[in-house]
RNA sequence: GCCCGAGUAGCUCAGUUGGCCAGAGCAGGCGCCUUGUAAGCGUCAGGUCGUCGGUUCGAAUCCGACCUCGGGCUCCA
């Protein structure tokens, strides 16, 4: 018998006898590694351990800890689930249940439109763990679309995929999320127990013994294929982890960001509320959070000011005409409010402020010498966003974008862009994010606007601008929108979460509809460039964002109030309000807090309010000029501290932005 | 908009199988206490139990519709 000879990723060999599979060379290379072993990858393919290898191949054996290996433990957990289900509620059929971050995700529809209960997870997760206990072997089986579509006779969802998948093209998005496997007319599937086959391409642990550590989470609705017209399918939400201190621990982190929910924070802190009565998705600012927003949107004026830009501003409202003009009440009346009917005009609110910003540039004769033309505003924009998807200050139906709009001549389109992304970047910096990660969008395939020439202009532009500026980026090719492609900027958060902010968007649309030119230095009319810039985004988002990245404590230079004094008795009251008449001179946000209460309490409502700095002010105080300044995130308090070196030291802070 | 779940005082929550005037803690008012670093004591006030309708001798509790919120889907700054 001839042996076979498999490299390994390390560029090493190892010879095994013919027919040897994945498993035997996991046992080959070590008893550690064969007891972990969970798949393997063959030739960049991921495969089962009992495939047998062939001669040549390059073989990597996959372990629970790696990402292949959550994968494929998080998919056969999937499976499991599935398995779980059908047999708790005879009729279900199932659709698909592929492993996502954290975890996985199975999709049913139950017979007569029953639905899950929360309560319903644990008879699941009960059984679940009876399959697991069970130590089931996946069995991998292969059969043509008949034989399949006969397997499946039950499970039209099944079915569905069996014939999107082998009739090839535009399915294979859907191939994949199903995990369905099937190469031209061979088709696999999954056994485990005597009852359970799902439809899969693999691969999957050798048994469910392997499984374990796993928690089911949610209970969701979710359109089959993600289409608002299919049926709703009911979701089951899981995560899974190869060890028990994985599992604790994603749990953990799911607990810490509920505890940073912006929408806790703004009701715990004062800073922001939805009162009923305004409507859905619409908030009011009260006086901490109204200062923080304020703080936030100074920053911005200044920097814009000192970044070329000239500040316009635009009613809330404007006649149907130009958003005929604009296209929007084409492409966008569904995400708008409806018209006010006035004097025989119809009156839209605003969902964007471009087709404003076009009328300024409209309003007079423009020459090549006046470009590039950059136009800032805060303007309140409002969108009928769908009542499901409204999500605090993240996703509201009243917000303020820092819109800017840059008109600019061919020539002057790479430069351009190039500063505007230095200058967004810039100002996220300043706000204390510092790990940014940015996706091009080009043409799409489908109608667009616009020539070509001007499309790898613009193109390249947004490419070497973020190739300057050193972002890292991914394509998404054909992923821009009709009438130009564009540049969105996420910033990574405390927490390492993802929060798109910005968007560099070309515009070759809007300057054809208005009919946008100015005169160049050949004396003829030429169409300009139109660039959308937003760069918070939304004020109110970006706020909301900035107070989870903080967790609400807020750095000095943001803080809604910067510094408590609190006397320590009655008698220190006239010197606390001394510190206060000072810190306030120096332009600190203070307040003073009298000896109504124990220190310890007055201590506690600082602290429970994120406060960066609390006072505490008694005898030696009085009789030094000193103050103690307990700090948030000191250890200790520190006694004695000169009054004109916390001054020193707390501006410092505020003008390094800290 | 669609699916599931939830709405009891400003906030966080109790409220047994429908049955005496709906409770607590925190926050708030008042009084006492005068305090050196994360909750001093007492007292008072505060709720048409989301709204409307239904079932019942009787509804916070059961049913329906609607409103709002939460988690998803879709969408998106």
């Amino acid at each position: 018998m001839a042996d076979i000879t498999v490299s390994l990723p390390d560029g090493s060999e190892r010879t095994l006898p013919s027919g040897a599979t994945a498993a035997d060379l996991a046992a080959d290379i070590g008893p550690g590694l064969a007891r972990d072993a969970i798949a393997a990858v063959v030739d960049g393919t991921g495969c089962d351990l009992a495939v047998p290898l062939a001669d040549g191949a390059t073989v990597e054996i996959t372990t629970p800890g790696s990402d292949r290996g959550l994968e494929t433990l998080r998919h056969s957990t999937a499976h499991v689930l599935a398995q779980a289900v059908l047999g708790l509620w005879p009729g279900a059929t199932f659709a698909i249940g592929p492993p996502i971050d954290h975890g996985f995700y199975y999709d049913f529809d139950l017979p007569d439109g029953a639905t899950f209960d929360p309560e319903d997870l644990e008879t699941i997760d009960e059984r679940m763990r009876e399959i697991i206990a069970a130590d089931q072997a996946f069995v991998r089986g292969e059969s043509d679309v008949a034989e399949a579509l006969e397997i499946f006779a039950d499970h039209a969802y099944k079915r569905e995929i069996i014939e999107k998948v082998t009739s090839g093209g535009a399915a294979g998005d859907l191939a994949d999320e199903a995990g369905a496997g099937g190469v031209g007319e061979q088709l696999s599937y999954y056994r485990n127990g005597d009852d359970f086959v799902d439809l899969c391409r693999g691969p999957h642990v050798p048994s469910t013994g392997r499984l374990g550590h796993f928690a089911l989470q949610k209970v969701a609705g979710a359109y089959w294929r993600g289409d608002e017209t299919r049926p709703m399918l009911q979701r089951i939400y899981g995560t899974a982890w190869s060890t028990g201190k994985d599992l604790r621990g994603h749990l953990h982190r799911l607990a810490e960001a509920e505890k940073r929910d912006h929408r806790r924070l703004a009701a715990e802190l004062d800073l922001v509320s939805w009162p009923e009565v305004l409507g859905p998705g619409l908030a009011v600012w009260h006086p901490r959070g109204a200062t923080v927003r304020k703080i936030i949107e100074d920053y911005s004026r200044s920097r814009h000011e000192a970044g070329g830009y000239d500040f316009v501003f635009s009613p809330h409202i404007a006649k149907s005409v130009l958003w005929e003009t604009s296209g929007h009440l084409d492409f966008y009346a569904d995400s708008m409010y409806p018209p006010m009917e006035m004097d025989g005009a119809s009156y839209y609110p605003k969902p964007m402020n471009c087709p404003f910003h076009v009328t300024v540039f409209q309003s007079s004769q423009r020459s090549y010498r006046d470009l590039p033309k950059r136009y800032f505003e805060l303007g309140a924009v409002y969108r009928y966003e769908l009542s499901g998807a409204i999500h605090g200050l993240l996703r509201s139906r009243g917000f303020t974008q820092d819109d800017a709009h840059i008109f600019c001549t061919r020539e002057q389109v790479a430069d351009e862009l190039a500063s505007l992304l230095d200058f967004t970047i810039s100002v996220l910096k300043a706000f204390g994010f510092d790990d940014f990660q940015a996706k091009l969008s080009t043409r799409p395939e489908e109608k667009s606007v616009g020539d070509q020439e001007l499309w790898d202009l613009a193109t390249d532009g947004l490419r070497s601008a973020l190739e300057s500026a050193g972002l890292a980026y991914e394509v998404d090719e054909g992923g821009g929108a009709f009438y130009g492609p564009k540049i969105d900027v996420d910033v990574t958060d405390a927490i390492g979460r993802p929060w798109q902010l910005s968007t560099l968007q070309l515009d070759f649309n809007l300057p054809e509809r208005f009919g946008l030119e100015y005169i160049g230095a050949d004396g003829a009319r030429h169409q300009p460039v139109m660039i959308h810039r937003a760069l918070m985004g939304s004020i109110e988002r970006f706020f909301g964002v900035l107070l989870e990245h903080y967790a609400g404590a807020f750095p000095a230079w943001l803080a809604p109030e910067q510094v408590r004094v609190l006397p320590v008795a009655d008698v220190h009251q006239d010197y606390a309000d001394q510190v206060l008449a000072r810190l306030v001179d120096e332009g600190f946000r203070a307040t003073v807090d009298p000896a109504d209460e124990p220190l310890g309490k007055r201590v506690r409502s600082a602290k429970t309010a994120k406060l960066p700095h609390v006072l505490v002010v008694g005898d030696d105080d009085v009789a030094n000029d000193t103050v103690g300044d307990n700090a948030r995130g000191a250890d200790k308090p520190e006694r004695d501290l000169p009054l004109d070196d916390f001054v020193e030291r707390l501006a410092a802070l505020v003008a390094e932005r800290r």
